[in-house]
DNA sequence: TTATTTATTGAACGATTAGTCATAAATTGG
DNA sequence: CCAATTTATGACTAATCGTTCAATAAATAA
């Protein structure tokens, strides 16, 4: 809450007293992870000090208390879906990109070490709608992806062979609930069922 | 566990002994409440005893023990969900049933009063894939509903203008993922914005 | 009536929970 | 060297968790 921690969250500072003998970001990688496979409720403080291999009082030296460690680990979370869709919609332009965007969540939904699902989804049902600070950052990051989407729609009316009659947002947001539901069905269906949803969901373009 | 509980699973049987003195179905009913508004992990017995009024043995003695206690609940709601879908589908033939069923999701995932989502899906995410039993029960609830919406494409291929060349399974499951990502993104999004995507979402039947 | 059976109740149990804090250790500033 | 400051640790706390159970009540069977 000082001065110096204005500019990075998690800093130390270390100017003055015992400096820090770990990684903040491989802790919060840690947690989140653990938050990933268990869910928030699920998950004890001692659950985390295993996971990071720290102290309960270093833990909460670091966070403060046990929501502000699952903020953290949605943060995480959050930049990594965020600059993976956005990769993967730009690495081919058109119908492919998004196609590509769309078969990564029938992998991850689907596969035996990833069926625990996504940790933004996870906590969006588990913790919403009743806790509203984390029902903003999740309405940020379903926002985030959205425009994400719209702008390869967008893209795609204008080079590519897409339906120029197509509300780009409006389509967008249909993207984001079918990779959303993926999320929740993959859960117990196979990725093939799921290629074949996505197949069907491209349609939506022509 | 005797003979008698083979015909009903919660009848008492009132043939000998102090007669049960609530109604188990209403006392599903609330727990059923009460787990789809809080999740699993964050209802305590506590709370499952005042939404039923009934003390903690009463509790114990009808179910066992607290996984039961929601698996009841789900075959509860799972009845509703599948109830409702079915006669949503079949109140108007074609386009317009599977439109109906598609926009009351678009309501009850948004309401303010309903926001809390669905239990099925709820569950699915905060207990998949660790707890086994549960995964069998949502998968084979997952399984029905698209089950039901084949059955509507089917119908709506050969007496309407569905397109004939759809595979009605693969569209049932594009359907179901679609219904699920809706109680997703409705826990942020606005009906207006969920009934636009449904617009799109049923021209995958041209 | 008496014996038997089942239901109701809330106190109690041990385990676990999130969170705290006194103590020790490691650094910098003087 | 000696404060001053920050971190590390794990024992500790009070509350809550899911579950059990002895005592009591209310029914049927004999």
């Amino acid at each position: 809450m000082n001065k110096k921690q204005q500019a990075a969250a998690y800093d130390s500072g270390h100017e003055r007293g015992r400096p820090r003998e770990f990684d903040v970001d491989k802790v919060i990688a840690a947690t989140s992870n653990t938050f990933f496979q268990q869910g928030y409720h699920a998950t004890s403080i001692d659950d985390l000090c295993k996971a990071t291999g720290l102290a309960r009082g270093s833990l909460y030296g670091v966070f403060g208390d046990k929501k502000k460690m699952l903020l953290a680990a949605l943060e995480l979370f959050t930049q990594g879906a965020l600059t993976r869709l956005s990769d993967n919609l730009k690495s081919e332009p058109g119908r492919e990109g998004i196609h590509k965007a769309l078969l990564h969540y029938t992998r991850v939904a689907t596969s035996v070490t990833r069926k625990r699902g996504c940790l933004i989804t996870n906590t969006a049902l588990e913790m919403l709608p009743q806790d509203e600070e984390i029902s903003g950052k999740i309405e940020a990051v379903f926002r985030k992806m959205s425009a994400l989407l719209a702008d390869a729609i967008v893209q795609g009316q204008t080079t590519a062979a897409f339906n120029a009659g197509l509300d780009s947002k409006a389509t967008a947001n249909f993207l984001l609930c079918m990779i959303q539901g993926m999320r929740v069905v993959g859960k117990v269906y196979s990725e093939r069922e799921l290629k074949q949803v996505v197949a069907l969901t491209l349609k939506i373009l022509d």
